[in-house]
DNA sequence: GTGAAAGCGCTAACAG
DNA sequence: CTGTTAGCGCTTTCAC
């Protein structure tokens, strides 16, 4: 291990200078910088950033805390990829840390990359309860950003999209398309992202008049393969709705395979909508109807909002925006 | 920002002291120790992990590298998945450099993770050349690990699937069910595995003695979008074939889109097949026929060869399994 | 301009 | 069992 003394009598000067030299701060004599650079050159020198950073006391990284349930679907890699591309964009590093599985796991992820000394830290919580988070952030030495998710208690150490909004106007699409009895798949219990989502349908519903809603909804956990298995217990309970609305494009695909499966047409018998606007929503046929999520917005707020580079005075949330395709179709009144 | 001394200080012991309790190494007295922790708990301490690696100079996190090009497709979040889960399981904590575009970028994030001091590194290289990666390694004062390549110069610092011969099995697949013209869609260059595969299918091609193999290849870049595109270059040269075979499963999805756009209909039309077994392979219609690739066992490889946990002594590369659905069909002879 | 020395927060001998 | 003393590799005053 090569370090800066070495390379400092390799040039047959001080550790200071060679650490000038390479910070470009301080003034150098050009001659005295061609030595040193050749001593780097010659010994092989790299930096170490765990003693730079011990000495500077800042951190070029940026933590991000995912459960790994988020692995899959479209999310987590347009997450991460943002996420990624706007730390770089500000010339930082992204540091990831798996939060697996539970609240104590989630928590230990944080306190890793706080103890990692993160310039900030960005969580995606699934576990943690929103008071303790809001609790640990607090207490946080780093500015924590919760992603998706609302802080009452902490509003501007959060980003989130409104999903309510979002499934409103998810919601008053289909019902612009003639659809009354709308069957909701929900996502799994502690995401946000659902119970807002969830509520509006419910809302939308009731407003309608629609009574047993209960016999609507269906539980998933986000995965096509929960969507496949709740589209099936939808109808079980025989088939009253003439339309369904997932809480996320994987949920939705797997209901129109089970659909499909039970010599069903979409969006002729059933229409069929999602949420995230996945990308293969366009490339599967029916081409899937879906309301696109601005995480990229999202994580943007986030970054920016730990290195204090701007303080978005207006926190308007964001909603997304409805992509019609073909999986939702028109449904004549006489189909009463 | 509260060290060790201001809980050494509250607690009226020394740092080293502080340092026992904490790693449990030596043996204290249990009354200090019940001053020591009682301490922490006032002070509110935790560790500085900079300093602790520095000191001790070992560290608990593996690197990896990865292109965002790749961020997309069921690749990533497979590998990211796995690579989390079996650094976690040896105690290591991923951390993950962009390696955005280029060569240089690539090098630079490798170097990022060295300079952290990580235990090692693995390297998802989409730039840099296969050469120019051994030098790295082989100068590397830490263990890198190449990802889905194989490196001659340097056969244990890579692990890799046997692209070649998966798509060799695919193709056999293919040709017993009755098709000889197969059109290929390949992805990026660069790729290794695109390589292997298209070596593949070239070679099987030539051994059943199609000729104009040229006028059944098509490019894409690995995207669903590039794989609509391609299916509809191959048309434009006259639809000549009975199968097409992707390099990847987003394009096979691409390509059943275009083919049905065009009226066609899979597989009674053109059969499609891809790579990967992405989950959305089972609730498209057609099922995609696809072969699986043992990734998560590539990734374990890789974690454990770099905590050299074992050095597994067979390199027998794995080349995945078939999968077969809905996606291709029988071609009776009198097709000819 | 450049070097010496102190210090970032921690661990690891070495005494006692 | 516990405190003292050196570092780990780098930055940063402060003199010269």
């Amino acid at each position: 291990m090569v370090t800066m003394l070495d390379v400092a009598r390799c040039a047959g000067v001080s550790k200071s200078t060679v650490s000038r030299v390479l910070n470009g701060k301080d003034v150098v004599r050009e001659e005295v910088k061609a030595l040193v650079y050749k001593a780097i050159e010659e010994t092989g020198y790299r930096p170490n950033l765990l003693a730079q950073q011990l000495a500077t006391k800042k951190s070029s990284m940026i933590g991000l805390v995912m459960t790994n349930a988020v692995y899959n679907g479209p999310f987590f890699s347009t997450l991460v990829y943002n996420a990624a591309k706007f730390c770089e964009a500000h010339n930082h590093r992204l540091i990831f840390a798996d939060g697996k599985q539970s609240a104590e796991e989630e928590m230990n992820a944080i306190d890793f990359l706080v103890r990692m000394k993160c310039a900030g830290v960005m969580v995606y919580a699934r576990h943690i309860p929103a008071p303790q988070l809001a609790k640990i952030i607090s207490e946080s030495p780093v500015p924590i950003m919760a992603l998706n998710q609302r802080l009452s208690a902490l509003p501007d150490n959060a980003v989130f999209i409104d999903h309510y909004r979002g499934s409103e106007i998810m919601m008053d699409y289909l019902q612009a398309q003639g659809h009354r009895r709308i069957a909701y798949i929900r996502g799994n219990m502690l995401s946000p992202s659902n119970t807002a989502r969830q509520q509006a349908w419910q809302d939308k519903l009731n407003a309608l008049g629609v009574k047993d809603t209960d016999a609507l909804l269906a539980q998933g956990d986000w995965s096509m393969e929960s969507g496949y298995r709740a589209a099936q217990a939808l109808f079980a309970q025989g088939r009253t709705f003439s339309a369904i609305l997932a809480a996320n494009d994987d949920m939705a695909l797997g209901a129109i395979k089970a659909l499909k499966d039970q010599g069903l047409a979409v969006p002729e018998d059933v229409s069929v909508a999602g949420f995230d606007n996945a990308k293969v929503g366009r490339f599967v046929s029916p081409a899937l109807t879906t309301l696109d999520i601005p995480i990229e917005h999202m994580i943007q707020n986030a970054v920016e909002r730990i290195l204090s580079i701007k303080n978005d005075p207006a926190r308007a949330a964001l909603c997304g925006t409805l992509v019609v395709r073909e999986s939702v179709g028109q449904r004549c009144l006489s189909e009463d």
